[in-house]
Parts: structure tokens; C-alpha cells; sequence
RNA sequence: GGAAGUAUUGAGCAAUUGGUUGGCUCGCCAGACUGUAAAUCUGGUCUCUUCGGAGCUUGUAGGUUCGAGUCCUACUACUUCCA
């Protein structure tokens, strides 16, 4: 994998970069969408390749071991050949299971046991199978296994959670030497810093990650219920510890105004189940704010779905007729939600790497993050 | 024309033996959702309210009873069956 810083805006953190790995470029920032168990939910790949158009979209290692699990998997050829997707994949590791799942795992030195929650069988986690199922996935980037600490957490707890994650760190590093690569690419390796919402522990833990020399890192454990001001705060700390010449992932993030807030401290990439969960409960993301598409209001109004027509859902069916389909409950009403969000999110990204390459991205920021911050 | 049955909130059902009807499901109206146990979850949904409460209610009108959704009478509407 290749990082390139391509710019950065004047006013702020912000940077543009291009990150290539076997399965091409990624330009950042940059907003990968979440495809958890092998597809994102509700989206052809064909929509998504032509319509959204991202570089790079996530999978989720925990899921896909349940199922299909790892030996159809391996028989398919990996992750990419299974789904049909040429382009880049991240795999999330499971860490954030270890906190999803917090009523159905326990935790210990040597790793996570889980009890699956579809037929309640256990299961064991450690930074060394977990390594070995990421192998197996074939994701281009894989992620380290971690512990995403709830919020809030004490202090004992944070600390004593982010040095066992740092312990796992040098056992991933360890596991991935001794194994190849199973298929005919390569696998970048993000190892996670965590820390809570505490200054200290995140310096700490950041400087520990950035001592690895992985070829990028990731910012865990935030957008797990903390103010927005905390998480800013977190990952300013980190990325002024982290190294300027990686790309830097924050994980789970998060609402537009978080996105733009979090390029301007130095993050180039992000996730988030938001614009693909939410479009199936009926919330559409706009510039100009929010639209919970199922009220009252938007049942005679005829007008495009968004004016500014990103992808073509948004000019070609109504407020109206989509509100009808989530009425009827129509699958079409959340495909149509679903292909809208992810086009904005995108559209959202590639209009702030182009204000950080022209130099205007601190203005632009802010206007956009007023304009955003309200409900339609 | 005759016989039997039914009537509870927007709909469909509950409600002990005559013992505080406002319970459930759906619908409707809102809200939530951040490395996906999520096409999910939460709240509201008779009327009024100063949000503390207050009031009205089981098709309609009576009756029996300390007490009626429940028992009785008449009426109305609907369903089924027989002519």
C-alpha cells in the first residue's frame, strides 16, 4: 500500500491524499460504506459501483465468520471474488462486537469469547484467529483486534482496556509475519488506538500505535454515545500524535457535521453505518439538514427527493411517492433512501477533498456544517 | 316474512362467576439510530388540561342490582340460516 499526501488546506488540519493498494486508488477523504455481512444493505453492486462510486467498502470480520463463515469464504476465493466487488474492502476486526455485544461476550487476556447471537453457539476470538479469518476475507485492509470501550468508562477501566489492546497490537503484528497472503494481493494491517475520552491515555496509546510503523492507523472507541466536542477533542490529540504521512481512519463515523469536523482536525477516512441504516428508517441526509421522509408533511409535496440530484433517486421520485413507500412498506422506499444517503455522503467527501485542494476547505466547512445542523 | 347470533377506541380482538374496561395486535402520529444482533427500537394515539390532573365512555333507550361490557326489555344496525 502507497500514501500520498496530494494537499492540505491553509486554514485547518484538513489533507488530501491517494492511497493505493491492488485493488486501485482511494483518494481521501474519504467515506467508506458499511457491507457487514457481504453486501451494503439494500444496494446492487451495480448502484453502487455506478451511482455512489466509493473506492473502498467495509465487511465485518465476527459476521462473516458466523456466516457464510470462513471455509466458503477461502472456497470462493475471498471476499471480493464471493461478492462480486473489484475494488477495495476494509475488514473491521470484531472489536466493536467486543462492545455491541457487550450481554453475550466475555473478555480475558487471551481473548473474546462470543456467544453467537443467531443460534447461541460460543465462540473464541483472538488477535491470532482473528488475523488468520482476516486472511482468509481477503480484505485490503484489515483491521486490529481490539477492545471498543463503552462511554463513559472510568479511568481504571480505559487505561487497563488500551494497554490489553496494545498487548493484542503486538500479537497481530506477530500472528501476520508468519502468514502469507492467500490470495494474489496484498493486505495493509491498521492497527487501533484507544484510550476512552481521556487526552492522556489517547497520546499514550496513539504514540504506542505510531512506534508500530503500520502503513496507516485508526482511531477507535469513539462515536459510541460521548459529545460530539469530546470526540473532536480525542481525535485532534490523536492525529497530532499520530505520523503526518499515514492515513488515518476513524472508525464509526459518523453524521456529515462529525465528518466535516473530524477532515478538519486530520482524518482521511471514515465509516459509518448511519447513511445505510438510517435511509432504511427513513431519514434522508441533505445539505441543507435532515428529512424524516416518513412525516405527515412530506405526503402531497411532489418536489424531487433532493433538489441537488447527486445520484439520480433524487430527482427522479418525489418526496411524496417515498413517503408513500415507507407507508406501504415497500422495499423500494429504502433502496431509493439508501442509494440517496450513500451519494451524499460520497458527494460530501469528494466536495471537501476539492475545497482542501483549493484551499478553501475551513470556509466551506463551516458553512456547510451551519447549513446541515437542523432538521427539515 | 321467520329463526339464530353479534354490537367494546380508526380496524381486529381481550376483559374471571355480575366486581376498578381502556389491555393486546395492527394502523396512524412522532422520536431515536455513529467500526450493523437494526427493513429495527422507543413513545404517543377517547375528550379537556395550567401536565399536577380532571372528565366521558362498551350501538340507542330503559330496567334489575350495593355494583352491569357481562343479566332483563324494547329499539337500531349488521351477519348467518330458512322461506
Amino acid at each position: 500500500m502507497k500514501f500520498d499526501l496530494k494537499g492540505k488546506d491553509p486554514q485547518s488540519k484538513a489533507r488530501a491524499g491517494v492511497l493505493t493498494t491492488d485493488h486501485g486508488t482511494i483518494e481521501t477523504p474519504i467515506f467508506m460504506p458499511v457491507g457487514t455481512i457481504g453486501t451494503v444493505k439494500g444496494v446492487h453492486q451495480r448502484e453502487l459501483k455506478e451511482d455512489i462510486n466509493p473506492d473502498i467498502i467495509l465487511g465485518n470480520t465476527y459476521h462473516l465468520y458466523l456466516r457464510p463463515q470462513t471455509e466458503i469464504l477461502e472456497k470462493a476465493g475471498g471476499l471480493h471474488k464471493f461478492i462480486n466487488w473489484d475494488r477495495n474492502i476494509l475488514t473491521d476486526s470484531g472489536g466493536y462486537q467486543v462492545y455491541s455485544l457487550s450481554a453475550n461476550r466475555k473478555i480475558k487476556e487471551e481473548g473474546v469469547k462470543f456467544k453467537s447471537h443467531i443460534d447461541g453457539s460460543y465462540h473464541f476470538f483472538t488477535p491470532e484467529n482473528v488475523m488468520e479469518i482476516q486472511r482468509t476475507i481477503g480484505a485490503d485492509i484489515i483491521m486490529a483486534f481490539d477492545e471498543c470501550t463503552p462511554y463513559p468508562c472510568d479511568y481504571r477501566y480505559a487505561k487497563r482496556s488500551m494497554h490489553m489492546t496494545h498487548r493484542w497490537l503486538d500479537r497481530c503484528l506477530a500472528h501476520l509475519q508468519k502468514t502469507p497472503y492467500k490470495y494474489d494481493y496484498s493486505q495493509t494491517f491498521f492497527p487501533i488506538v484507544q484510550g476512552s475520552t481521556y487526552k492522556d491515555l489517547r497520546k499514550q496509546s496513539a504514540e504506542f500505535i505510531a512506534s508500530r510503523e503500520a502503513e496507516g492507523n485508526a482511531i477507535g472507541g469513539l462515536s459510541v454515545g460521548e459529545p460530539a466536542e469530546e470526540m473532536y477533542a480525542m481525535t485532534d490529540v490523536v492525529c497530532e500524535t499520530l505520523p503526518k504521512d499515514k492515513p488515518r481512519y476513524l472508525m464509526g463515523v459518523g453524521t456529515p457535521i462529525n465528518i466535516l469536523e473530524n477532515i478538519a482536525l486530520g482524518v482521511d477516512m471514515f465509516d459509518c453505518v448511519m447513511p445505510t441504516r438510517n435511509a432504511r428508517n427513513g431519514m434522508l441526509f441533505t445539505a441543507h439538514g435532515t428529512i424524516n421522509i416518513k412525516n405527515k408533511k412530506w405526503a402531497d409535496d411532489f418536489s424531487p427527493i433532493d433538489e441537488m440530484g447527486i445520484t439520480y433517486v433524487d430527482l427522479e421520485y418525489s418526496k411524496a411517492y417515498v413517503r408513500h413507500l415507507f407507508t406501504v412498506n415497500e422495499l423500494l422506499g429504502k433502496q431509493i433512501a439508501t442509494i440517496h444517503n450513500l451519494g451524499f455522503y460520497l458527494w460530501l467527501v469528494r466536495e471537501a477533498r476539492k475545497h482542501i485542494l483549493a484551499g478553501d476547505f475551513y470556509e466551506w466547512k463551516n458553512k456547510m456544517v451551519k447549513q446541515m445542523d437542523k432538521r427539515l
